[in-house]
DNA sequence: CCTATATTCAACCACATGGTTGAATTACAG
DNA sequence: CTGTAATTCAACCATGTGGTTGAATATAGG
């Protein structure tokens, strides 16, 4: 199973968080779309387009092939799935409301930083 | 089926795109917990956690009960149960490739902001 | 070679975020 | 009442984010 690690959820989550690389997003999930058409549906300049497509592609969510002089972008599912299952577990608890998933998290904590301090990921 | 709208899938995905809440929402797993508590494993101020608390509050994924003058804290199941669900679109696209799908894609933007400019939903 | 196309880079700007501290609020306990 | 405990509020600060514009960097095509 593909656990990431804090700072990569940090970065996933944060990529889905705006509406914009969403919908990059689905449109990926098409097929393979260049920059320029990634940006197409948005009133936003083209290097402002680039930065979401570079915060998706650090991200993980996509990669990309440059094809002489266009960039061509695909999905990556690796992280978005660890992101699934990272949902899954919650989704696991609710539906269940088993408290003796506790020793789950627990498991969770051990695999990440010891000490959790804000600030330790930065 | 609980589907959320464009802004509350932003603030969703930005309340867990932070360790810090991420954090919290496990400790909320093991059962209900005051802010005094949610804020106890992390190096930072009673203040700081409280607005951690108000970013999870409202992405809809907690909720408070005021007892006294302590704030207790629980789970909400409905939100993250949409992300997930949004995920799982796709997850389910990346273990089956189908382009089918595509369809799917188009639907789901139908249901949300017809001209979706950046900066609608600001 | 020259020119147009596709994309990034760099500098800049407004605003959001996450943190701080100190004062304000509210409620429980003598 | 008064003091203390739990929490928020307000002001502030550094940094990050998302946007812009204009120049730079390939590459493709006459």
């Amino acid at each position: 199973m593909v656990e990431l690690q804090s700072l990569q959820m940090n970065s996933v989550f944060h990529a889905l968080g705006d509406a914009t690389r969403r919908r990059m997003l689905r449109d990926l999930a098409g097929g393979e779309r260049t920059v320029g058409q990634l940006a197409e549906p948005f009133a936003i300049s083209l290097a402002a387009a680039s930065k979401h497509i570079k915060a998706l592609e650090s991200a993980g969510l996509i990669r990309r092939e440059v094809r002489g002089r266009t960039h061509v972008c695909r999905l990556d599912p690796g992280p978005l799935a660890s992101a699934h299952e990272w949902l899954n577990f919650y989704e696991r608890f609710w539906t269940n409301r088993l408290d003796a998933l506790d020793r789950l998290l627990r498991e969770e904590d051990a695999r990440q930083s010891p000490k959790s301090k804000k600030g330790d990921d930065k």
